[in-house]
DNA sequence: GCCCGATAGATTGTGCACAACTTAATTGTG
DNA sequence: CACAATTAAGTTGTGCACAATCTATCGGGC
């Protein structure tokens, strides 16, 4: 068989497979405080600006995330109390989604989180953010070719 | 904040994106043959063997999948007539899962599949390489660790 | 030969992802 | 102002992932 089809060559399967190691790796250590990965991702982006509510859309940007996924997601982070979710009143069609005093509170408890996954994956400070750089370049590369 | 709570600097995060950019570059090439890309990559681990049947354990090895996950995709992939499932003769226990002739025939037609992606990333060939064994890398650290 | 632990696979339930569609609100244009 | 097109979020349906559990089979020790 032509061995571009081996999957061991194959830098798609080496991401997936990756990708998945290293949620495996925060699975523990998030289940801690009742949190799911994506649930965190969204916290993340919430705790750049505590004080300030974001869109669903805005959100949606951040992470690469439409509503179908967020919605249900953002239930569960408020019906866990960590968000808090109203309409815009400037824009009915906007819901607001802003962080609790739970929700701001938790941030110091995961402060340690990166650090163990980091180091879980076994490579230096340098050849990590060698790696993070190369991602985003790919997924820039993507994104850049879908627009057109 | 601290630093290494930003969204932007985790690795992470960079590799759940980037991902799932990869998996949205295959989704139109592949929903032409009706295909998931986890199915696909099934059918990658077969291909490497057309003629030998691999159990549903064998499988999950390779692709570090559970049966949760394959018993399922597997019946879709019977379903769609491109593999056939058997109960083992030795081992009642085990099922093989063989490709069928459409599913040794729909090698040759994903064949351009691989490069096509690999061109999207905007990457070369050596970067390629190096990225893939970076990943590569990574996920087997995390889960010698996970054995131990 | 019979039991006990181990193994293989399937099933159930939860939570993403994502496409397709729906609803409601807003904006632009005549 | 009216109304068509657009936008924001939610809903529905499908298909992974994965934990937990279940069932059937197998293998070893007695």
């Amino acid at each position: 068989m032509t061995d571009d089809l081996v999957l061991r060559r194959q830098v798609c399967f080496a991401l997936y497979t990756a990708s998945r190691a290293l949620t495996d790796v925060y699975r523990p250590i998030l289940d801690e405080f009742g949190l799911t990965y994506p649930q965190y991702l969204v916290l993340l982006v919430l705790w750049e600006r505590p004080d300030d509510a974001r869109t669903v859309s805005e959100l949606g940007t951040e992470l690469r995330l439409d509503s179908g996924t967020l919605s249900p997601l953002l239930k569960r982070l408020e019906g866990a109390g960590l968000v808090a979710r109203r309409r815009s009143a400037h824009d009915e069609r906007r819901v607001e989604v802003g962080l609790t005093e739970q929700g701001r509170a938790l941030r110091q408890q995961v402060d340690h989180v990166p650090m163990c996954v980091a180091q879980a994956t076994g490579l230096g400070v340098t050849e990590l953010v060698a790696l993070r750089d190369t991602l985003t370049q790919v997924t820039d590369t993507i994104h850049r070719q879908k627009e057109q």
